[in-house]
DNA sequence: AGCATTTGATTACAGATGTAATACTCATGA
DNA sequence: TCATGAGTATTACATCTGTAATCAAATGCT
């Protein structure tokens, strides 16, 4: 299984455009990018770059200004996000996390029965496996 | 509000035996993370001193060889960095997250109702606020 | 065809991080 | 008292990251 190499946070916010609108160009991508921050062009064009050399990101041959596209999908990054982070602040355990979660934020009713309804999905889609 | 430091991946870990059992030495501190990362004394030490000129590790005075101690309570990193964490991946929504943990480990029954728990808890202690 | 503009590639540079090595200091045994 | 050694402080250095600037190539305008 080929592993997913490092994002940073900068290149994440690229990636979040990349995942929603592509293919895009490079100008496309600075300017859905600018929307939401305040980066010099040159500065979004040097991590299309950089996740482009990390082969995250692909070049639409052919096409003049190229297109950029993702290679790995938005799920599989946030899970291995997830996983990640999970093991590194809570030893990979789920409920701390939700403690925590629930005692910073509070939710409304509705959607605490959202998640309650999450697993309830969960426990009927099969038990082990 | 006193914004907390980035504590880097590689600090968390000394973080996480500080947390743990202290207060410690050094010495201690170092023996404690051997059990779990194959790290040369001399770079825990490194990264101790980081963390210390951050200000989240103190040092006991009076004591020789002197001992460390965490200046922000576990709690309270797990907490900021879970908000960076799901803000960064998830656009700050935690549902998506409990989806995707979800799909990738598959939880016991029993371990569901643990967390479905949660939620009932967290309903009856109010609301909003 | 030649110049201005866009697009793309290469280079820059400071601060954070991982990973130590080296230097200094103080208590201790010889 | 002086060399030793543990404990502590300072320095090192490569890579990654944030944040661009500069250089080169292609394209469009006149």
């Amino acid at each position: 299984m080929k592993q997913l190499p490092a994002i940073s946070e900068a290149e994440w916010e690229v990636m979040k455009v990349l995942w929603a609108h592509e293919p895009l160009t490079a100008a496309e991508v600075i300017e859905q990018v600018a929307e939401r921050m305040n980066w010099n062009p040159k500065t979004v064009r040097t991590l299309l770059n950089r996740l482009v050399v990390k082969e995250v990101v692909g070049i639409e041959q052919g096409s003049r200004p190229y297109a950029y596209h993702s290679l790995v999908s938005e799920e599989t990054c946030q899970r291995e996000q997830t996983h990640t982070f999970l093991k590194r602040i809570y030893n990979g355990a789920f409920k701390p996390l939700m403690v925590n979660f629930l005692q910073s934020e509070s939710l409304s009713e509705k959607e605490i029965d959202e998640l309650k309804q999450l697993l309830d999905e969960q426990k009927r889609s099969g038990g082990s496996r």
